[in-house]
DNA sequence: GATCCGTGGTG
DNA sequence: TCACCAAGGAT
């Protein structure tokens, strides 16, 4: 079985370019940035975090902002503010080298199991099992799991460490990555190309579409938002840095809020600033609506030009204040929603 | 152990 | 349009 595994990953493995690299800090970076997130995404800001910082050291050395910068768009923002951490922590304790066990390796922050083995594997070729989303769709069909895949975890970890190559464990954990994501599909698997198909039970029950069991999940709650593009008479724009941690941690916004029921956009805007900023404002035109998708709820923004009536803005609710040029706002990360709202008020500024 | 945490691709 | 999912981890 491993060899027909690696056999087929010689043939029709991917060429990505942290696989061309055994530098324990690329290959960690690709691993973070690949969490729930897919290749094609993540190949341009690999690159570009490589050519900005090309070694642990000089992550370690920079400040949140250029980060979060280098991030942004990327999505969960805890993932950028670990590796800074993480990077911290490595010149500061491990004398700059990435630690090569597997334990040290895990009390780093945002550092799990499945990235752990991800980066000993690749990077020292270390026999440490992974569980990806690829992994337990191929070994949840494999062995015809009957439960969902997250109600199975001891066993899949089993199978994963059980399965793996002691030999080629690089290469055997990046061929199943890749059998995963190219072959054994969520929907309509080329079981005809799978070098594992003579061994799946799910296969030879045919049962390949129906597994693994979804998770059921709960259905989205909608939130209607008041956003604020508030300009005082020098032309200057009012955003806000997001506090640390949570949603969108240390992230800038147009600052806005939750409208109530039996609310107004333009009472909710001009409450939500008073409580959050302490300021007054007039209400003026709106700008633009913008619908966006979390993971875990939908938003509208409705976004409304906004003009400063008196007092000085307080970070109540948020972390920092600034008054900023438009020009100057791409100086700053924001969520990738807020990035409509700037290309909005460049428009119309035009 | 259930929830939280972004964004883009896909059928 | 919409649900589902992607190289998961922290709390």
């Amino acid at each position: 079985m491993r060899r027909s595994l690696l056999c087929w990953y010689g043939a029709q493995g991917r060429d990505l370019p942290w696989r061309r690299s055994r530098d324990p800090y690329a290959i960690w970076v690709s691993e973070i940035m690949l969490q729930q997130t897919q290749v094609k995404t993540v190949i341009p800001y690999y690159e570009r975090w490589l050519a900005q910082f090309p070694t642990v050291t000089a992550l370690a050395a920079a400040d949140q902002t250029q980060v979060l910068k280098a991030w942004e768009g990327l999505g969960y923002y805890a993932r950028a503010r670990n590796l800074h951490r993480a990077a911290q922590v490595i010149v500061e304790q491990h004398g700059g080298q990435f630690p090569a066990d597997l334990s040290t390796a895990l009390t780093l922050p945002g550092i799990g199991r499945t990235t752990a083995g991800g980066i000993l594997s690749a990077a020292f070729n270390q026999p440490v099992p992974i569980l990806d989303g690829n992994v337990k769709r191929v070994l949840a069909r494999l062995l015809a799991v009957a439960v969902p895949p997250n109600r199975a975890l001891a066993a899949l970890w089993q199978a994963s460490e059980a399965l793996l190559d002691p030999q080629r464990p690089r290469d055997f954990n990046q061929a199943l990555m890749d059998l995963g994501a190219t072959c054994c599909t969520p929907r309509n698997p080329a079981c005809l190309l799978c070098p594992w198909q003579p061994h799946c039970l799910a296969h030879q029950r045919n049962m390949q579409n129906e597994l693994p069991i979804a998770e059921t999940r709960a259905p989205l709650p909608h939130k209607q938002i008041g956003v604020a593009v508030i300009w005082n008479e020098q032309g200057h724009i009012l955003i806000d840095r997001r506090k640390p941690e949570g949603l969108l941690g240390g992230l800038w916004e147009f600052p806005g809020g939750k409208i109530e029921p039996g609310e107004t956009v333009q009472d909710c805007i001009r409450r939500e600033i008073w409580e959050e900023l302490g300021i007054e404002i007039e209400v003026g035109d709106r700008l633009i609506v913008i619908d966006h998708a979390y993971t875990h709820f939908r938003v509208t923004l409705n976004v409304y030009h906004c003009r400063h009536l008196s007092g000085d803005p307080q970070p109540i609710e948020c972390d920092e204040v600034r008054w900023v040029t438009a020009a100057e706002l791409d100086q700053f990360p924001f969520p990738k929603a807020n990035l409509q709202i700037i290309a909005a008020i460049r428009a119309a500024s035009t």
